[in-house]
DNA sequence: CGATCCCGCCACATT
DNA sequence: AATGTGGCGGGATCG
C-alpha cells in the first residue's frame, strides 16, 4: 500500500531524498506526520526534497530497503508515464538507477523543474487553449494534482490567476471548467478598461518619474484609495470575493491581485512593469509605509502571477535598468490591441464576450458595479441562468444546458431584436439614472453599471410593441427587403406614434421622417488586423465575433435568457457560419460603439443593444471584423503578432497594429458617406463610438441607445426606407414594454429629419437580403441576431466586401463610400461637431475626458483609421 | 547577496 | 467535523 500511495504522490521527490529517506525512515507510521515529520525527523542531513510529504513519509517508512530504486523506478515510472505532461522531470528521475543515489541527488529536480511556471505549463498543455464548445473540459483539482504529482495547493496558485482571466471558472467544488483562451481577448480588454480608471494616472506617473515616485505614490495611492472606496475597480475586484465568502475574508486576492497585475501591463505604455512598482500599486492599503514584510509578501505572490501569465505567454521576464540600476520586470507580450480607453472598442468586445461558459460568470467582473454589490466572476455571469454564484458552485455542467437554451432563443432573430431595442432603452435610463452615469459617457465605464444586474433579471415581456404593423407597411422595405427582414419580424415594436420611429411587429424597424442626414453611432469592433486579407476568414471571424458578443451582452444582461452561457458550442459554429454570415459586418460603418455601451454592457439590457449596433456597424468593415474574429478565430496567431512585434519594441503592440489595419484603435469614428456612393441624397455619419455627447447628436438619444444605424433613405431608396440594424443579439428576454419604443422614439428626435422620408431602424440588419435564421443555429449566442442579418450581407457581400448587395448595399456603401479624401462631402450642413469628430482622429472624437490619456496613441490610430476608411472607398466599386 | 519562489502551516470557507 | 480554499511567509535555490 504504502508504495502504492507513494507512487502516486510524489514519485519524484522520493528519489531525490534516499538518503534521507534512510534516515527518515523512522518505521513508525510514517503516515502520521506526513510533513512535519520531515522536519521534526529532520534528518540531520538537510533533505531537498519535499514536496508531498506525506509520500515521503509513507516512502520512508516503506524501508529504505522496500524502495530500492527498482522499486523506485517500476513506481514512478507509471506514474510518470502515465502524465503527460512532464517528461522531464520523471525522466530524471527513472532515469536514476541503483546507484543512483548521487546520481539523483544529481538528478533530482531542482527547484526549477518544480517551478508554478513549469507546472502552469504542464497544466494548460492538458487543455486546448481555445476548445470547441464540445470540447470544454471540467477540471478536477484533486486528479490535476495527481497527475502533475504536486499538492493541490499549488494547483489552486494556478487556477487562481487563470480564473482571473476566465480561462477557467470554477463549476463546483474542486472542479473548474475549462474555457481556454476565447475570452481572454476580451476580458483584457475589460481589464485595460478598468485599469485605466483606476491605474492609468497612476502608471503614467511611475512611468514618467520614478524618482518622485515614492512620495508621490503615496498621495496617489491614498487618492485611489479613497476613490477606490466608490471605485468601480475595486468593487469588482472584491465582489469577486465577496459574493461568497464576502469580504471578511481577502480571499481570492491572488486572483484579483492577478487581474491589477495585468492591468498595470494593459495600462503601461511601455508595457513593462516591475514588480516593485507593482508591488506598490498592489498594496491596496493606504499605508504608504508598507511594512517590508508586506512588501515582501505581495512580491511573493506577484512571482506567482508572473509564472503563471508567463505560462500564459502573455508576459515575459525582462530586466529594466533604472537610474537606480537594474531591476527586474515583466514585458506584456500578450495581445494589446484592444483599443484602449479611447475607443470604446469595449463595447464591441465586451458584447462578444462569446465564451459561453465563460460568459456566464466570468466575462465581465468589471461590470460590477460601481458600489459594490456586483460580483463578476462566478456569480454574477450566471445570474442569468442561475441564481448565483451560490448556485454555481453546485451546479457542475451549468454551462452546457444553458447554451442550448440560449440558442434557442436566438434563433428568433425578431424577438431579439425588438428585444434589444428595449433593452437598450431601458438601459440607457438606467445609466442615465443612474448617478453614475456620468462615468457611462466615459469609457470607463464599462466597469460597473449599477443598474445591470436589475435590468438583466428583469424580463421584458416581449409584448411591449404594439404591433404597428399596419402602420408601418407603407414604410416598409421593399419586398425584397421585406422578405429578408421577416424572421425578425418577431417583435416589432412600432412607435409611431406621435411620429416617432416605428417598429414594425415584423420588420425590426424603425421609421423615421426622413431627414437628408443622420448619424449613425456605434462602436466599432476590435481591430482587425489580420483579418483582410482572407476574405473568407475575415468574414468568418466577424461572424464570430458578432456572434460571440452578442450572447456576452446578454448574459450579463439578461440573465435568462442570455445568460445562458455557455453556449460553448455554438461559439465555434458560430465561426463556422460567419463566413457565411460577414453580414453583420457590411453594416457596421461606425465601428465602435458609443460610450455608452461599454456601460451598457454591464448593464444587462444595455449590453445587447450597444453590442449589437457596433457589432452590426463595425462588422462593416471586413477588417475590423477580422480583427475580433481574429482573436476568436485565430487567437493564436494574433498572438504571434502580437508577439512578434513586442519583442523587439517597446510597444510593439501599438505600433503593429496601426499598421496593419488602424483597426485596432479605434477612436470613436464617424463616417461619412458620400450621398455619390450609393446613397444618392443621402449622407451619413457614423459615429463609431464617441459619447453622444461629443458627438453633435449627443443630444440625441440614438446614440446613447447604441442604435447601430440610421440610414435614411434617398430619393432612390425610397421604396427603401430603412436601413439600420443593429444586430441584436441578444436573447435577452423581453424587454420592458415600451421601453424600447419609448427609448427609441426620443430618442430620435433628429433635428435634420424633417423630410419625409420615413427611415427605419431596425434591430436586425434590415439589409440583408436574405435570410434570416438560419445563422441562428450556428450562433448559439445573442449574436446571432446580429448574424442572421449580417450573414445575408456578409455573404454577398463578403466577397465583395463591401458592396452592397441588394437591401445591404446601403450599408455597405456606406463603407465604401467614404471619399478616399478625407474630405466629407456633405456633412457640412450636419453638425459642424460632427465634422470635426469626423475628420479628426478617432481619439480626438471620444469623450473628451476619456481621451485624455489616450491622447498620443489614439492619434495614430486615428489616422490609420481614416487611412483605412479611405481605401475602403476607393474599394467600393 | 539579491532575486525567486517552493513548500506547507494554518485560518477561513464550504460541505 | 471534515474537507476545500487559499493567505502567507520562512527559508531554500538560483544567478
Amino acid at each position: 500500500e504504502n508504495i502504492f500511495d507513494r507512487s502516486r504522490m510524489a514519485p519524484k521527490t522520493p528519489i531525490k531524498t534516499e538518503p534521507v529517506d534512510l534516515s527518515k525512515q523512522k518505521g513508525c507510521t510514517p503516515e502520521r506526520s506526513p510533513m512535519t515529520p520531515v522536519k521534526l525527523v529532520d534528518r540531520p542531513q538537510p533533505d531537498p526534497w519535499t514536496p508531498t510529504a506525506n509520500l515521503k513519509m509513507l516512502v520512508s517508512a516503506a524501508s529504505p530497503d522496500m524502495r530500492d530504486r527498482e522499486k523506485k523506478k517500476e513506481l514512478f515510472r507509471p506514474i510518470e508515464n502515465s502524465d503527460q505532461s512532464d517528461t522531464p522531470d520523471s525522466l530524471q528521475y527513472d532515469v536514476v538507477d541503483d546507484s543512483t543515489v548521487d546520481e539523483f541527488e544529481k538528478q533530482r529536480p531542482s527547484r526549477k523543474q518544480k517551478s508554478l511556471g513549469l507546472l502552469c505549463q504542464k497544466f494548460l498543455a492538458r487543455y486546448p487553449s481555445y476548445p470547441l464548445s464540445t470540447e470544454k473540459a471540467t477540471i478536477s483539482l484533486d486528479e490535476v494534482a495527481s497527475i502533475l504529482g504536486v499538492e493541490r495547493r499549488r494547483i489552486y496558485d494556478i487556477v487562481n490567476v487563470l480564473e482571473s482571466l476566465h480561462l477557467v471558472s470554477r463549476v463546483a467544488k474542486n472542479q473548474y471548467c475549462w474555457h481556454g483562451r476565447h475570452n481572454l481577448r476580451q476580458t483584457l480588454k475589460t481589464l485595460q478598461e478598468a485599469g485605466e480608471l483606476q491605474y492609468g494616472e497612476l502608471m503614467t506617473f511611475f512611468q514618467h518619474k520614478e524618482q518622485d515616485m515614492e512620495y508621490k505614490f503615496g498621495e496617489w495611492k491614498k487618492e485611489i484609495i479613497s476613490d477606490s472606496q466608490e471605485r468601480s475597480l475595486l468593487d469588482f475586484s472584491e465582489s469577486d470575493c465577496t459574493s461568497a465568502s464576502s469580504n471578511s475574508r481577502k480571499d481570492k486576492s491572488l486572483r484579483i491581485m492577478s487581474q491589477k497585475f495585468v492591468m498595470l501591463f494593459l495600462v503601461s505604455k511601455t508595457k513593462i512593469v516591475t514588480l516593485d512598482i507593482a508591488a506598490k500599486i498592489l498594496i491596496e492599503e493606504t499605508q504608504d509605509t508598507v511594512d517590508y514584510s508586506k512588501f515582501k509578501t505581495k512580491v511573493r505572490r506577484l512571482y506567482d502571477i508572473a509564472n503563471v501569465l508567463t505560462s500564459l505567454g502573455l508576459i515575459k521576464k525582462v530586466h529594466v535598468t533604472e537610474e537606480r540600476g537594474r531591476k527586474p520586470a515583466f514585458k506584456w507580450i500578450g495581445p494589446v490591441e484592444f483599443p484602449r480607453k479611447s475607443d470604446e472598442l469595449k463595447d464591441c468586445s465586451p458584447v462578444r464576450d462569446p465564451l459561453p461558459g465563460t460568459q456566464r460568470g466570468v466575462h465581465t467582473p468589471y461590470q460590477i458595479s460601481t458600489t459594490g454589490k456586483q460580483r463578476f466572476t462566478r456569480h454574477a455571469s450566471f445570474s442569468g441562468t442561475q441564481p448565483c454564484e451560490g448556485t454555481r458552485r453546485k451546479v457542475s455542467s451549468e454551462p452546457n444546458s444553458p447554451h442550448h437554451e440560449r440558442q434557442a432563443h436566438m434563433v428568433n432573430s425578431n424577438e431579439h431584436c425588438s428585444k434589444m431595442i428595449n433593452l437598450a432603452a431601458v438601459c440607457r435610463q438606467k445609466i442615465q439614472e443612474d448617478t453614475r452615469t456620468p462615468s457611462i459617457s466615459s469609457p470607463l465605464s464599462l466597469l460597473p453599471l449599477p443598474g445591470n444586474s436589475d435590468f438583466c433579471v428583469n424580463p421584458l415581456p416581449q409584448a411591449v410593441f404594439p404591433a404597428v404593423q399596419a402602420d408601418v407597411p407603407n414604410l416598409l422595405l421593399p419586398n425584397g427587403i421585406s422578405s429578408q427582414a421577416p424572421h425578425p419580424s418577431t417583435p416589432a415594436a412600432s412607435q409611431t406614434e406621435n411620429g416617432k420611429p416605428t417598429l414594425l411587429p415584423n420588420q425590426p424597424f424603425l421609421c423615421f421622417p426622413s431627414s437628408s442626414i443622420f448619424m449613425l453611432c456605434g462602436s466599432l469592433q476590435e481591430n482587425s488586423l489580420e483579418t483582410l486579407p482572407t476574405t473568407g476568414d475575415a468574414e468568418n471571424r466577424s461572424a464570430e465575433a458578432h456572434a460571440t458578443v452578442p450572447p456576452a451582452a446578454c448574459q450579463k444582461r439578461s440573465s435568462h435568457k442570455c445568460a445562458s452561457p455557455s453556449a460553448s458550442i455554438d461559439e465555434e459554429p458560430a465561426a463556422k457560419k460567419q463566413m457565411i454570415e460577414h453580414n453583420g459586418v457590411p453594416l457596421s460603418l461606425v465601428p465602435k460603439k458609443p460610450f455608452e455601451s461599454p456601460k451598457t454592457e454591464s448593464t444587462p439590457g444595455c449590453g445587447c443593444m450597444s453590442a449589437v449596433p457596433l457589432e452590426a456597424f463595425c462588422a462593416v468593415t471586413p477588417e475590423a471584423a477580422g480583427e475580433e474574429s481574429s482573436k476568436l478565430l485565430d487567437p493564436q496567431e494574433q498572438e504571434k503578432w502580437t508577439q512578434n512585434k513586442d519583442p523587439d519594441e517597446p510597444c510593439p503592440g501599438e505600433e503593429h497594429i496601426p499598421q496593419e489595419n488602424v483597426n485596432q484603435s479605434f477612436p470613436p469614428q464617424y463616417l461619412y458617406v458620400q450621398p455619390n456612393a450609393g446613397l444618392s441624397g443621402f449622407n451619413f455619419l457614423f459615429s463609431a463610438n464617441q459619447a453622444p455627447g461629443a458627438v453633435g447628436l449627443a443630444a440625441s438619444p440614438l446614440l446613447s441607445l447604441s442604435i447601430p444605424c440610421f440610414m435614411v433613405p434617398p430619393a432612390a431608396l425610397c421604396s427603401f426606407p430603412v436601413i439600420c440594424s443593429p444586430t441584436i443579439a441578444s436573447p435577452l428576454s423581453p424587454l420592458p414594454d415600451g421601453s424600447f419604443s419609448a427609448a427609441t422614439s426620443m430618442n430620435f428626435s433628429m433635428p435634420g429629419l424633417a423630410s419625409t422620408m420615413p427611415v427605419f431602424i431596425g434591430t436586425t440588419s434590415v439589409v440583408t437580403p436574405h435570410v434570416p435564421p438560419t445563422p441562428s443555429v450556428d450562433h448559439q449566442q445573442p449574436a446571432h441576431t446580429a448574424l442572421h442579418l449580417s450573414p445575408v450581407h456578409a455573404r454577398s457581400c463578403g466577397t465583395v466586401k463591401l458592396e452592397s448587395p441588394v437591401c445591404m448595399k446601403h450599408p455597405v456603401t456606406l463603407l465604401k463610400l467614404q471619399q478616399p479624401s478625407s474630405a466629407p462631402l456633405t456633412p457640412k450642413s450636419i453638425r459642424p461637431a460632427c465634422h470635426e469628430a469626423f475628420f479628426k482622429t478617432p481619439g480626438s472624437l471620444g469623450d473628451p475626458v476619456t481621451w485624455k490619456k489616450n491622447e498620443g496613441n489614439q492619434t495614430r490610430n486615428a489616422s490609420s483609421v481614416q487611412r483605412r476608411l479611405e481605401i475602403s472607398n476607393a474599394s467600393p466599386d
